[in-house]
DNA sequence: GCAGGGGGCTGACGGACCGTCAGATCCAGC
DNA sequence: GCTGGATCTGACGGTCCGTCAGCCCCCTGC
């Protein structure tokens, strides 16, 4: 829909406020809410976070996140259209947080031996932050899978700092060579490969591969890729 | 719950039928199908990989499978428990499919010069099988992701098999050196990275990465990894 | 301190879909 | 043609959704 496919390098940090057609929030009938009506969104938006935490999403119901916040449903409604509306409100929040993660890279050094380090705290920061959020981070993955545009654009935000940032990187890393491959492209599938390790890392483990192999594993080739080259692996 | 944890590169190549109390199947209420009821079971399956490829998963409704496939939502139900079972069936007839994937690996040289065309190779038949079959492993990986143990079994066994292939060749194109981290990790982040990015193929273009530079990208790292040197890269 | 207005809340309802019966229908085999 | 089991289905109770109209309570102005 939205045709502002950026130049790939270029910064593009619009605030994470939305833009609608109004900048005042809205309650469903269009009236501001108050005081007291925000305090009541602000508790369905925490016990939606909080029963995501150990309840699948297809068993999310929306009287049970009613009831939990001690109100109706018919009261839910009033706040969001509907609960996917209330997460996405959630994962909109992840992106202050999601931004820490550009910063680890802009402060490591990419250059000769420091690469592997830097990378290491990437992947660590990277999945510290998944491991923290996992509860949104997972339904916003299956939502956005699912074709919602809205969740695919928050999502495509989210890793998009860091793939800028890394791609940044790499850029200033191999300065000196003509990169043959689009350097978005060469981060890309990196930030691929660390969410979805991410996403199933108790899986990992449950399959056969021992311990913590996979961080790394994967330092290994991001160290590689934004270097350019063969990192020295602290063995 | 299964304890099954195989030693790293064993090859437990179990065949993909169902290991069920009895080796026969089954219809709801304990009898065994016989012509007629196979093909009605067949033509709701049908109908379901017919649906699935364009409507989300959770708009399915099993009336509208079982009205597609000419019959009443309460024969749907004499056949599987539910939409998720039948989805099942689907997934687990991918194994056949994605059993190439492997052979793929076995058969390319991954010593040397060659191993980014090896690469590449690989690369290119898992983005096909995941192109081709887009509809019901969209539905696996929601679903594994949901939590759901049936399906991540049958998403594991899947990428088990590439995992195995991969990590072997790994180990006998490095059999002088002694490996420093687990092969099946170094392997097991790489196909993480393919799975993901096969996923959101679409969307990589969408957001200004340029034509399908993820595929060498892809390639050069699954080349490095597995042959542990920088590969030339077919530029 | 009290009356009025409006913001906030809810009971109750129609609708969609689910999953399950008991009974109707079909099809061999005699 | 008849019969018994295999197959199919209409219809139902139940759950959840999303939406009203109307009630309650807070808060303001006097």
């Amino acid at each position: 829909m939205s045709d502002d496919a950026p130049a790939p390098t270029a910064p593009l940090d619009e605030p994470p406020v939305e833009a609608g057609d109004d900048d005042e929030l809205r309650a469903a009938d269009g009236r501001v809410p108050g005081r007291r009506g925000k305090a009541t969104r602000q508790k369905l938006l925490a016990c939606t976070a909080s029963m995501l935490a150990d309840t699948s999403y297809r068993e999310l119901k929306v009287v049970d996140i009613a009831r939990g916040a001690g109100t109706s449903p018919a009261t839910f409604y009033q706040y969001f259209p509907d609960v996917e509306a209330a997460i996405l409100v959630l994962a909109e929040e992840l992106s202050i947080d999601g931004a820490a993660l550009a910063d680890l890279v802009v402060e490591g050094t990419w250059r000769g031996k420091g690469s592997y380090d830097a990378a290491l705290t990437v992947v660590d920061g990277f999945l510290t932050f998944w491991d923290r959020h996992r509860p949104v981070l997972r339904v916003l993955d299956l939502l956005s899978e699912e074709g919602d545009q809205r969740f695919y654009k928050v999502r495509s935000r989210l890793l998009n700092k860091l793939t800028r940032a890394l791609a940044d990187a790499l850029i200033e890393a191999q300065r000196d060579k003509a990169p043959p491959i689009d350097p978005m492209a060469q981060v890309g599938v990196v930030v691929a490969m660390l969410s979805n390790v991410a996403r199933h890392r108790y899986g990992f483990e449950f399959w056969g591969i021992k311990g913590d192999d996979t961080r790394p594993s994967m330092a290994r080739i991001l160290a590689w890729v934004v270097s350019g080259q063969k990192p020295a692996t602290g063995a």
